[in-house]
RNA sequence: CGGGGUGUAGCGCAGCCUGGUAGCGCACCUGCCUUGGGCGCAGGGGGUCGGAGGUUCAAAUCCUCUCGCCCCGACCA
């Protein structure tokens, strides 16, 4: 391919709108355009990198026993209805009215639509397993869309769902897909982790993310530096935490209440009352979709959302607000306890059951209680771990302290269980005879966003430097001094054998000053770069370099395709 | 949805406070010149200043409303 046949618009400047580097480098160089907020062109560069990364997911997803299909954008509001997630999605889920006035809504995500599909034509044990992928688009209204192709409302995704007779055959298949994964970000030259994930509204048992490492990720992980495990944060769980110090005073026979004026966060009340953060219970009032709920924690520990929602069996989860804190404690926000609080569940993290002696809030003003024994004084109605992890927290697994690190959630592999076979009724007849739901597994990768995160972690100061399988053409050829009729001669001359060797190479052939060209050809950031000009042709020489390191070998011209041959064979060893 | 910001030529921005013929850099067009890291000179085209309403002799500028976009948060496979 000719630039000049082709459509490449570079930026010098960064675009104003863009915070991320990914965001930054894909739009300054042409790959990417906006045409509303999370919603993106992929121009003509962009869409071939991204065609690039499809083609090794395709040849993964083939390998893992999947095959491939298409379902549609626009889905009706039954099957929706059915599974439920029509009432339950909430406004992330775009709906539309056709000319009938008759649901639809465009699809976030298609276990509805491959379920239907799937208990048209199984009927029977001998039938399964099934094993089903596509690459579509998707759209999901988020809240708040961000950093370009990281966080879009439009994308694109591969999703595969399997079905199954029982649950060692979806373990199977589940394995297949976690090792297609590896391969597929293996191949791209990404670096990845694998950690244990919440299953979120998707619903299911086990279920892994995979991430790219990159500082602007928006999940965080926590892994063990000693032994394979990692966990989203979300999901973290950790070994028994250092214990409270000892309490510094004599117990008193019962909790007596102390003034504490304006004293509201726990590291004042600690230092005002002289006793250490983890000697104090955390009293949080939260508000769900049908309660009200206290949950303790111990002060130096922080409530983990998720866990707490999974507990609940909720989907909408917040902090209660002044006044309702007010209704059900009786006492401003600050100084609420356990100690006395009717009417609420009170769920307790075992840390604060572990603790001898505490002070918390009298659910009074200005005043906290002092020598609140647990049991004594305070009865929770369960003790559950809702205690969100922390970098330093021991390893559930061989205790120690685990690290903290961010990545992009590029892939997401949940056991779905019998949640959409059981209420849309996807059954089969068993070897006795007797009818089941399906066991389902579902399986996502994020195109676009796997190529951003590739992007996030391959670049420097002057543009990506993309991994040679991801790269819109593996070699630039670049013609300097273009005016000059026999340079331009010889120029496409070594375009037509580059082209007859089959290599995957872009001619630029414009009439640019070397500076733009040179300039472009860092933003774009092809792997192999050749140059002909008319220093190096004196001599019968063209320049080959490599993006990554850029150093230049001068090569006489009749072994310039061995050398770009031999840079590329270097490049995928 | 709460908080903050922003909207002026394809891109990046100034002008707004203090109302008076809409500017700069890059890109683009023409000519000359130049050609191994974003050339130089000269000439030129392009904007109902996000939209609506108001104040005023006069509004990019002041006021009201509204829409888009960005950031932080909440939220989110």
């Amino acid at each position: 391919m000719r630039w000049s046949q082709n459509f490449i618009h570079t930026l010098r400047q960064d675009p104003s709108d863009a915070e991320v580097v990914s965001h930054r480098l894909m739009t300054r160089a042409g790959l990417i355009s906006k045409v509303a907020a999370g919603i993106y062109n992929y121009l003509p560069l962009g869409w071939r990198s991204l065609q690039k990364l499809e083609v090794i997911v395709r040849e993964e997803m083939e390998r893992a026993g999947s095959a491939e299909l298409v379902m549609p954008a626009v889905q009706p509001a039954e099957l929706w209805q059915e599974s439920g997630r029509w009432f339950e999605y909430g406004p992330e889920l775009l709906r539309l009215k056709d000319r009938h006035e008759r649901d639809f809504c465009v699809g976030p995500t298609h276990e509805e639509v491959i379920t239907d599909i799937v208990r048209r034509a199984i009927t029977s044990y001998r039938q399964l397993p099934v094993n089903l992928y596509q690459i579509q688009t998707k759209f999901r209204d988020e809240i708040r869309p961000r950093f370009g192709l990281m966080r879009g409302r439009e994308f694109i995704m591969k999703d595969a769902y399997s079905f199954h007779a029982d649950a060692d055959d979806l373990d199977t298949a589940y394995r297949a897909m976690e090792a297609a994964y590896c391969r597929v970000f293996e191949r791209c030259g990404l670096g990845y982790t694998k950690v244990e994930a919440d299953t979120g509204n998707i619903g299911g048992s086990e279920s892994h993310e995979f991430m790219v490492l990159a500082d602007t990720g928006e999940d965080a992980i926590l892994s063990c530096p000693a032994c394979a495990y990692g966990a989203n944060v979300e999901k973290a769980e950790t070994g028994r935490v250092t214990p409270a110090p000892e309490w510094p005073r004599e117990l008193p026979g019962s909790a007596e209440a102390v003034h504490t004026p304006e004293m509201r966060s726990v590291e004042q009340v600690a230092e005002f009352l002289e006793i250490d953060p983890a000697h104090l219970i955390k009293t949080l009032i939260f508000e769900t979709d049908e309660e009200f709920v206290a949950v303790l924690i111990r002060g130096d520990l922080e409530v983990n959302e998720v866990k707490l929602k999974n507990e609940l069996g909720c989907t909408h989860l917040q902090l209660a607000s002044e006044a309702k804190i007010e209704e059900i404690t009786g006492g401003p926000q600050g100084f609420s306890g356990p100690v006395g609080l009717d009417g609420v569940r009170i769920i307790a993290d075992p840390t604060v059951m572990e603790l001898a002696v505490a002070a918390t809030g009298a659910n009074r003003e200005d005043t906290h209680l002092v020598g609140v024994v647990t049991g004594r004084d305070f009865e929770p109605s369960s003790v559950v771990d809702i205690k969100l992890a922390a970098a330093g927290d021991p390893c559930s697994t061989c205790g120690e302290p685990l690290i903290e690190r961010r990545g992009i959630e590029v892939g997401h592999i949940f056991k779905l269980g019998t949640k959409y076979s059981t209420s849309m009724g996807c059954r089969f007849q068993d070897a006795g005879g007797k009818e089941e739901p399906m066991i389902m597994g579902c399986y996502g990768l994020g195109i676009g966003r796997t190529l951003a995160a590739a992007v996030e972690q391959n670049h420097d100061d002057k543009g990506i430097i993309w991994p040679l399988p991801l790269a819109p053409y593996e070699v630039v050829l670049v013609v300097l001094n273009a005016d000059k009729s026999e340079i331009v001669e010889a120029a496409e001359g070594l375009y037509n054998e580059l082209r007859s060797a089959g290599i995957d190479v872009l001619f630029d052939d414009r009439s640019e000053r070397p500076g733009v060209k040179f300039n472009d050809m860092d933003l774009l950031g092809f792997p192999v770069r050749v140059v002909v000009g008319k220093r190096g042709l004196e001599n019968s020489e063209v320049e080959l370099s490599l993006r990554k390191d850029g150093e230049k070998h001068l090569t006489p011209i009749s072994e310039m395709v061995g050398g770009v041959q031999a840079m590329l064979e270097d490049l995928r060893s």
